[in-house]
DNA sequence: ATGAAAGCGCTAACAG
DNA sequence: CTGTTAGCGCTTTCAT
């Protein structure tokens, strides 16, 4: 079967028969060696001030000796508690969850925590096996960027009883807990800032996405509320460009913008990535970014600060979202109590010059 | 300590004073149910071709009536197959990796596997840790972006006996299977590119990273070959940006390497980002791309076809990584022989507008 | 095609 | 502080 060389040969030490797993010694080993009882050594690894220094010593040497590594799947299975956490993202791709994504596993990893990864975004079937596979492992925890909509996974989750961080949205109804902020607010907010900025013919390049659609949405209203839009209807012109969002789709979404809206002035983008297009789209055909129009884009991307003109963004900390998703798993698996169910962590509206 | 509803309540069927795990129902439940043996149960899941039809259809009507699901924590200290493969990155925010993660995580879902995500770009003793983590859950497989080179390491993956896939590299002396290219060859091609088109005042801006230091001395090398440099010197100028690459990275390294080299005619980038950042700094200077300077970047991102002018790069094949990847260690896992111990997927130049 | 028995490697519970 | 005992929930082996 496996023909690279294997550590040591299979010790007969304790069956009649037996198969064996792929590491070669075990607990049991570590404690004849260190001339204790199994448990002592399993205190020893999980709870070292509970054993006296000098059993700890001997037992610390075996282990080194040996190359020991614990098999996580019986400590797992014997203890209820898998110390492994599952996030769920929609895709790799999305650049928007990355920090968060680096964040949740940092976190873990310092707490003892590994992080399963599995990606949803490939309809309805897959993700039913999705979460038929990470409920199967048992984890401490799992987070969902975004929030989950459809009602049977939703419910097949709460079936599970293993807590679930919903995050990067609001929901007055979460599964579990949440660690978010609003779109809607965001989108009104950018409306806002253009108003005051003197924009009066705004427009939206989005990627079709959820929480992108809510931005657009908070947006759209708050123009609405002011009593903008295009020159004659009270509707927000809105070029969907498919997500996730690109270079060339902000490219293509606003020359198809322009051609039936040619008086816009402001155009509020779903993503940074987005809005570069778009300036670059206007760049190409001579028009003055923000003389003529004003761009802001989401996510202030690590480009956004360093583009020509400046990228003016939304900026959300997907840092803390990540750290604050695992610290409320890690407050569940130990049992604290008073956990908040909400977190609002909120965004800021970054003003640079394309805006 | 947990608070939230539960399924049903513990079902006191068994033992005498017992803890009893998350999920509330087991093999041995739905066996009683569907009026089998335990064994039958797992067959029926694990193997259906092997039980009756009308054994199997009870079986799995008991399995809906109450939602079970397998616990694979259990399942894999019994069977010594974890169907788990670990996939280390140095750091999510490598745009560079993703498709290739995106790829595996699919093709493992596919088959059955699970992905656990670890990163290594946080220094040797976290790195020993995330191993020792990873190694404790018995994967089936270890699947590495970048080849690993400390060798306490190496060896620490050999002796677990574990499938190791190195990627996106190529070596001599893999630890045991990889999927990769070579990063000389590319800056070679580079070169050749260049020198074709008449440039003759060639330089580099590359962060500092192992792979792309390797390209870099391709080009350099390749360069050297041609007699071609700087004026004088036979050494091409070299600006290094910290990892990852960003768009202002590449402003300032190229403002840097105009400041020592104003008469370079080429530039080489490690990523597409810092060519964009390149190409947005000779903007801002006035200087025309390509006819004043070649710009060339690497990873084919996808703005890269839609940039001002439109980006020459090179393209490596990522999801073609992520899918050989997973098929290797499936293979093993299969007990498959003949498997490749390295596959060279190759590269391509992408000519666009800026080179 | 199905079942009985025996663990996989570890930890919780209850002493001492 | 350390040990004994009895599983965690599943799959393997061997038998029928």
């Amino acid at each position: 079967m496996r023909s690279r060389p294997v550590h040591s040969a299979q010790p007969e030490t304790k069956s009649h028969r037996r198969r064996r797993g792929t590491g070669d010694v075990r607990l049991n080993d570590i404690a004849k060696l260190a001339g204790v009882a199994p448990v002592t050594v399993s205190r020893a690894i999980n709870a070292p001030e509970t054993v006296a220094p000098a059993t700890l010593q001997r037992v610390r040497e075996a282990i080194d000796r040996t190359g020991y590594v614990p098999n996580l799947l019986a400590g797992g299975l014997a203890s209820a508690r898998s110390r492994l956490v599952a996030a769920i993202v929609p895709t790799i791709a999305a650049p928007v969850f990355q920090e968060t994504i680096e964040a949740l596993t940092n976190a873990l990893a310092v707490a003892g925590y590994q992080m399963l990864l599995g990606q949803s975004g490939y309809g309805e079937s897959r993700e039913d096996a999705l979460l038929e596979a990470i409920i199967g492992r048992r984890p401490d925890g799992i987070v969902l960027t975004g929030i989950m909509r459809s009602p049977r996974m939703r419910l097949r989750l709460l079936a599970s009883g293993i807590p679930v961080v919903e995050t990067w949205d609001l929901t007055p109804t979460p599964i579990d807990m949440l660690v978010g902020f609003s779109h809607e607010s965001i989108g009104s907010v950018v409306a806002d800032h253009a108003h005051a900025s003197g924009r009066r013919r705004l427009a939206i390049v989005t990627a079709a996405d959820d929480r992108a659609l809510l931005r657009a949405k908070g947006f759209a209203d708050a123009a609405t509320r002011f009593g903008i839009g295009t020159a004659l209807a009270s509707e927000i012109p809105v070029a969907i460009a498919s997500a996730p969002g690109t270079l060339g789709g902000g490219r293509r979404s606003f020359a198809e913008l322009l051609a039936r809206h040619p008086t816009i002035d402001a155009v509020f983008c779903s993503s940074d990535m987005l809005a570069l297009g778009v300036v670059t789209e206007a760049q190409a055909r001579g028009i003055k970014v923000p003389t003529q129009i004003a761009v802001v884009g989401y996510g202030d991307t690590n480009f956004a600060a360093d583009t020509v003109p400046a990228l003016t963004t939304v900026r959300v900390d997907g840092t803390a979202i990540g750290e604050l998703a695992a610290r409320r798993i890690i407050d569940r698996a130990d049992g604290r109590e008073g956990i908040p169910p909400v977190t609002d962590v909120g965004f800021s509206l970054i003003r640079r010059e394309s805006a």
